[in-house]
DNA sequence: TGATTACATGTCCCTAGGTACATGTCCTTT
DNA sequence: AAAGGACATGTACCTAGGGACATGTAATCA
């Protein structure tokens, strides 16, 4: 994880491991239940949508290479060309194992993040702009979260397993993603006073 | 923007813009003050070093790119091989520019978001590890920043702006590292219940 | 019945980012 | 004065991901 930061080579083994996210992400919403690639994108899309863009080449080309390992198999070649793939025994075990083994990495991108870094050298206009579009983004992915969760205890997304505990995950993403619109809230109430430094 | 995401293609013009965000990384710290590659590779690692890894062979290309566009200039050849940089003014203009400019490109990564997304599927025991791992972690970003603040209160990064709003910056990391800290903790305590699905 | 549109899967290329490795410089210690 | 290490900057490569573009299939509708 992360070498080639700052200072002299420190004694590490290549990783390998790790990332590969796409990877358990697909393994993983096919834990919930058979599904074809283009069902995976579109609940990519209306889960993560928001922050994470489920790109439809990268997901084909994944499944191939899951099958091939063995981790899903085909589960129907339905009509319209349409090819579900179902988990297999060891798939299970592989997501389970990855989820258990050691630390997130919890990289981020830099974009996001410098807005909140450089509040300091916005005009006090954009910075307000820039914190109210924060906090709708924030709140509308709290409702994002909340209707998929409706639609899923409405049974519209097929067999998945019993969902008790799922209810739970998705409770926990809106109360995230409310945490995260509080804070712009309170960002935006404490905006930097006027002042600051313009470009002399 | 995320292009390539379901559905046919809708008319969209190539950006080009946004990302870089390496590039107005650096142009933001140095708006802070004049410094070199190897300060900005240490004060990236300071203030983002567990959410974001500088790279220095990144930084040291980057700052010459930044260069020729004369969006900074050399400020001194100082000794020990340590050539500093200065922002120019068409370096500020660019940042605030970017700063002002639309929309935040909210994506993040995917591993840090699956281990969420995939609490159904954790054993107890790891989903508990899991968890306090991670209010550990944001509790620590939480006091790095704080730290971070207290050296910059006493002056020890040199001749920065008037900090003022910069406080009120790292007020706001502090409380969001809280808040997201906070959440995990949340979590924790909410835990699905047993029964969950096992290989069967 | 021909056109239009949503569905579904794919190829290909480019860039940003991650990492290993090379190198030079100055200070401290023995 | 030789040696070890922190400081400082760089080259080179490789992969994951982003996005343009191509293609085929079925349903709808004018």
């Amino acid at each position: 994880m992360s070498r080639c930061v700052l200072g002299p080579a420190r004694a590490v083994g290549t990783d390998k491991e790790a990332a590969m996210s796409l990877r358990y992400g697909l393994l993983g919403l096919l834990a919930e239940g058979p599904a074809s690639g283009y069902d995976l994108a579109r609940r990519f899309q209306e889960v993560l949508g928001r922050i994470w863009p489920a790109q439809h080449p990268k997901i084909y080309a994944e499944l191939r290479r899951l099958a091939d390992d063995g981790l899903i198999e085909v589960d129907s070649e339905g009509p319209r060309r349409r090819t579900a793939y179902r988990i297999t025994e060891s798939g299970v075990a592989e997501i389970r194992r990855w989820l258990a083994e050691g630390d997130v990495d919890h990289t981020m991108r830099l974009q996001p993040l410098l807005r909140s870094l450089f509040f300091w050298l916005m005009e006090p206009d954009d910075l307000d702009r820039h914190l109210r579009r924060e906090v709708e983004f924030y709140s509308g992915m709290a409702e994002q979260y909340s209707a998929y969760a409706e639609r899923k205890d409405r049974g519209e997304f097929g067999t998945a397993p019993p969902v008790q505990s799922m209810r739970v995950t998705i409770e926990a993403a809106v109360r995230l993603s409310q945490a995260l619109a509080d804070w712009a809230r309170w960002a935006s109430e404490h905006q930097p006073p006027a002042g600051h430094p313009s470009t002399e």
